[in-house]
DNA sequence: ATTAGACCACCAACTCGTTTGTTGGTCAAC
DNA sequence: GTTGACCAACAAACGAGTTGGTGGTCTAAT
């Protein structure tokens, strides 16, 4: 856990005027998640967070720990916004995961600039981000009661993960092939979603049967 | 359909010497899908061509012009590599995609970084890419019969794409997930992808006592 | 109270490498 | 003799990171 979160998607709380890092942060999570770690200039994230550029490298020391910082604090609100816990009904899960992208898309924007730019070197802070998954499986092997006992904990949180992702990672590719009507409206694509999920984890004829 | 395509996925052929052209967007292709648009150095791709700097200006006019040329050109590949057609069966296609993902991680990743960087401003060449997509839907709406008549043909293609391209898309969350043995083991992926698409698409109790 | 010093932020100017895009000349081939 | 490629050098902009100086504020010692 880094010790600063942004907390931007806390309901309510004592708004604390913000410190000078935590402007800077907020205001280079935006800029990062529009233009990437490569087109983002700091004297944007500078201007955008009315501090001074010099400052960036006193806190983060390069444009590179910026982001790292920016990722990894983001990662904390994700944790933290979209917990698993044990026995949950699953396709809950991919609701509030789905939604949480929906509304948060600088998120997996910010992921996917990373995921990119480190192909598939080890990221920053991977043994951390691997504990934090570690625990959401071992919960997922909790939920998947007898009735899904045809799948496995890790690759089907994977998989439910990319579902309720997808439409927020590729939002074009909904356009072009439903047209913006339907990938736009949330409730449309929410059933979508939702009703793949409801049927890929709907228990086997066997299953039923026991 | 851009006239030069690299069919860089064929197998045989007389294989045509390339033109300066063809260098340009087979070695920029590699490039941009390393290194993304804005950390693409013109000069890197001259030197993997084997082609002068100057030639890119020539052809493409710009940067910016090349990566959109090496899109579109990748598009048409793609298309043409893995088709949909009518009364497949859908497990298979999928198979398909997820194989071609698996083999060519190029073209994800120019996706990927065009789609971040045209945010939701409509693509260059958006009506074309459309309406590659309508015949796939027209096509999926034949091969969905009477067992799958509770999905619609353009939303269950599009998250069957995400289904089978999801492992290539974040490799990095798979090994996080899921490990390194595992999400690195081609024959175990392929099965975790297709017995989910097996689940989602098997018919409802309905569908199956009708 | 006053003052010294630590801390933090602002600001402006500067270094310095990098990279795009251009141009004019040369050369070989068809 | 036209076309297409190579080459070398250039202009110009851009952006990361640095530095030295200014000034405000909080605290602790005098």
């Amino acid at each position: 856990m880094s010790d600063s979160q942004l907390r931007t998607y806390d309901t309510g709380a004592a708004a604390a005027p913000l410190t000078t890092r935590e402007k800077l942060l907020r205001a280079a999570r935006e800029v990062f998640a529009e233009h990437g770690l490569a087109h983002t200039r700091i004297s944007d994230i500078a201007a955008r967070s009315g501090v001074n550029r010099e400052r960036v490298y006193g806190y983060f020391g390069s444009k590179e720990g910026l982001f790292d910082a920016v990722v990894n604090d983001a990662l904390d609100e994700l944790a933290e916004a979209v917990p698993l816990t044990a026995g949950e009904d699953l396709v809950e899960y991919v609701d509030r995961v789905h939604e949480f992208h929906r509304l948060h898309p600088q998120l997996l924007r910010l992921l996917l600039w990373e995921a990119l730019h480190y192909r598939t070197e080890p990221l920053p802070g991977e043994e951390e981000r691997q504990g934090r998954y570690r625990e959401k499986v071992s919960a997922l092997e909790q939920s998947l009661g007898a009735a899904e006992g045809h799948l496995q904990a890790a690759p089907t949180l994977f998989i439910l993960i990319g579902l309720a992702a997808w439409p927020s990672v590729v939002p074009q590719l909904a356009r072009l092939i439903m047209g913006a009507d339907e990938s736009e409206n949330p409730e449309i694509m929410r059933e979508h979603v939702l009703s793949f999920a409801r049927s890929a984890l709907r228990p086997t004829k066997e299953e039923a049967g026991a």
